[in-house]
RNA sequence: GCCCGAAUAGCUCAGUCGGUAGAGCGACGCUCUCGUAAAGCGUAGGUCAGGGGUUCAAGUCCCCUUUCGGGCUCCA
């Protein structure tokens, strides 16, 4: 019998029986192996572990322990899912259903347009397990498109994929580019065993050998999705699923989903009295309370201080202009469906501003710039006001209303290399003063179609960006041709305290608004370039990084922003004057300070205190009184400490606040 | 905007088959004066989101509106 030679990824080769497979080559290596492995990546191409192996290929065995194979994992499990929808309701066709961060998802539609209700999930999950039990084998089937049609006959989503995919027809353009040749497709079939006819689904694969290898899953959720995500098709019904490759994942994941949300900001924020959304206003409006306005203003006063410090200079801009500021910006051109429509006034039309950098490209130009005012870089903490899809509209996440902390900096073009390194410094120092440090960038580049400005402005811009990411050491993706048709920009995300990314801030640079309005300045040799405008936002919207914040910290603000730092509890009605006098010293060093008078018990006073996340809880009793000092129950320690002279608090606490810890 | 779901006291929620509204916490009052995560007793608090309809009777069933929640192509 004759014998073909495979490479594996340490570049050892092995040899096997002619017509063996993946799965064969992992049994050869190992039977633990045999057992993990769920696709091959043959030649840098996924395949089922039950293809063929070809004579000289490379190999890689895939397990469910990375990224790829768990991929696959999920992407199986969305078939079952698919399969026991088919079984459990009668007339119902499917869509499509891939594989997504944490899990997947199967598009569906019943008959009648049904829908399906949380106990429809726990049958079809249970569905889902017999056939998981039942251990059934996928198998790979090709055939013609139009034997998939014929197969497909009762499935019109399946015919349109099969259509745009193999045929090109009646697809847009990157379904058609990407039709495999020859008209043919692959599907899946997994037998059920005995006379049962089981289960075919369009699938380009790969997936696991059976249904066996499955089993770590849970059901979400169902919510409705557009056809190919078009609002102008029908809507489907969509089935939320996670997988993971082991129980314990599995229970990980479901972990973290209760610790979000446990600090989802719109609870947290009820909970510590800090924002509300009344009904009154309308969607994606906020209310500020005491306490999350004096959190937001100590966000905005250091902010402040830092643009300072930075070398910005601070302007303000109304929150109307006429229509034509919006004509000449482009807005009512590429941006009018998420403005607020205008209101008429004297005949005129003016429209809530939903962005602030025309504002401040009139003050660029309200008088002739000369090179020696460059760069000159404009900040503002404008409130915009942007038509938020109803439906889109997220607590502060995402809202109708909300403030910008703005910068526009306008430089010369020679000038702009660096302005980008301590622009993107700038950012990353502030980011990191509000306790954030792991970041990711994204580099996004001119689009392959429409853009204004000249090319080798592109590139300088592009190149200029790049090595300000390079030099400030940060990851980063680059987006070739993901930039807005007006210039290149940096987007910078972190992570937040449970491994969650958030997009903050974004350094955009703009060669439409200076060429729109006509910007010049007067350089040394008389002549009068463009300069160039930047775009930078740093918490992007107050209100959002503000809710940010709050998920990140779980409600317990670092002492510097916490609206009460310290709150004293005098242990009896008698040591009312002691607490007095120790919440006056504290207010005098600048302290937030409250006394909760003893008029409940102690304990649950410190419970209350604990509750509102108060960092410092001070119980003063007859020794403090007789010596001066305070019993300091720290937020998140083991215990409290007793017999702290005051002063020695205080140092503590200012020390605290100083560092920003 | 569109699909599905939800809305009962300040908050979290119960309310059966359609028969006239409940609890805990919170608030307020009185008592208790207490050394570290919930003292005792009492009182107030509701146009059951708003509007319309069916019915002898609606928190409950139907329709409309408002707000909220989840979701709306990382091509099979």
């Amino acid at each position: 019998m004759s014998q073909i030679t495979v490479s594996l990824p340490d570049g050892s080769e092995r040899e096997l029986a002619e017509g063996a497979s993946a799965a064969d080559l992992a049994a050869s290596i190992g039977p633990r192996l045999a057992a993990d492995a769920v696709v091959a990546v043959v030649d840098g191409a996924e395949r089922d572990l039950a293809a063929p192996l070809a004579d000289g290929s490379s190999v890689e065995i895939v397990t469910a322990s990375s990224d790829r194979g768990l991929h696959t994992l999920r992407h199986s499990t969305a078939h079952v899912l698919a399969q026991a929808v088919l079984d459990l309701f009668p007339g119902a066709t499917f869509a499509i259903g891939p594989p997504i961060e944490h899990g997947f998802y199967y598009d569906f539609e019943l008959p009648g347009g049904g829908t399906f209700s949380d106990a429809d999930l726990e049958r079809i999950e249970d569905r889902m397990r017999e056939i998981i039990d039942a251990d059934q084998p996928f198998r790979r089937v090709e055939m013609a498109a139009e034997d998939a049609l014929e197969l497909f006959e009762a499935h019109p989503y399946k015919r349109a994929i099969i259509e745009a995919v193999a045929l090109g027809v009646g697809a847009d353009g990157d379904l058609a580019s990407e039709a495999s040749e020859g008209g043919t497709v692959s599907c899946y079939r997994n037998d059920a065993g005995g006379d049962a006819d089981g289960f075919v689904d369009l699938c380009l694969g790969p997936h696991v050998p059976s249904t066996g290898r499955l089993g770590h899953f849970a059901l979400q959720r169902v919510s409705g999705a557009y056809w190919r995500g078009s609002e102008r098709n029908p809507m489907l019904q969509r089935i939320y699923g996670t997988a993971w490759a082991t129980r314990k994942e599995l229970a990980g994941h479901l972990h973290r989903l209760a610790e979000a949300e446990r600090r989802d900001h719109r609870r947290l924020a009820a909970e510590l009295d800090l924002v509300s959304w009344p009904a009154e206003l309308g969607p994606g409006l906020a209310v500020w309370h005491p306490k999350g306005a004096l959190i937001r203003k100590l966000m905005e006063d250091y902010s402040r201080q830092r643009h300072a410090d930075g070398g910005y200079e601070f302007v303000f801009s109304p929150h109307i202009a006429k229509s034509v500021l919006w004509e000449t910006s482009g807005h009512l051109d590429f941006y009018a469906e998420s403005m607020y429509p205008p209101m008429e006034m004297d005949g005129t039309d003016y429209y809530p501003k939903p962005m602030n950098c025309p504002f401040h490209v009139m003050i660029y130009r309200s008088s002739q710039r000369s090179y020696r005012d460059l760069p000159m870089r404009l900040f503002e903490l404008g409130a915009v006001y942007r038509y938020e899809l109803s439906g889109a509209v997220h607590g502060l996440l995402r809202s109708r209303g909300f403030t910008q902390d703005d910068s526009h900096i306008f430089c010369a073009r020679e000038h702009l290399a660096s302005e980008l390194a301590s622009l993107l410094e700038f950012v990353l120092s502030v980011l990191e003063a509000f306790g954030f440090n792991d970041f990711q960038a994204r580099l996004s580049t001119r689009p392959a179609g429409k853009y204004v400005g000249e090319e080798a402005l592109w590139n300088e811009a592009t190149e200029g960006l790049r090595a300000a990411l390079e030099s400030a050491g940060l990851d980063y993706e680059t987006d070739e041709g993901g930039g807005a048709f007006y210039g290149p920009k940096i987007d910078v995300d972190v992570r937040d305290a449970i491994g969650r990314s958030w997009q903050l801030s974004t350094i955009q640079l703009d060669f439409n608004l200076p060429e729109r309005f006509g910007l010049e300045y007067v350089a040394s040799d008389g002549s009068r370039p463009r300069p160039v405008m930047i775009h930078r936002a740093l918490f992007g919207s107050v209100e959002r990084f503000f809710g940010v914040l709050l998920e990140h910290y779980a409600g317990a603000f670092p002492a510097w922003l916490a609206p009460v730092q310290a709150e004293v509890l005098p242990v009896a009605a008698a040591h009312a004057g002691y607490a007095a006098e120790v919440a006056d010293t504290l207010r005098s060093r600048g302290f937030r300070t409250e006394v909760s008078p003893a008029d409940e018990p102690l304990g649950k006073r410190v419970r209350n205190a604990k509750v509102a996340k108060v960092p410092y809880v001070l119980v003063v009793g007859d020794d403090d009184t007789a010596n001066g000092t305070v019993g300091v129950n720290a937020r998140g320690a083991k215990g409290p400490e007793r017999d702290v002279p005051l002063e020695a608090f205080a140092d503590r606490l200012a020390q605290e606040v100083e560092a920003r810890s």
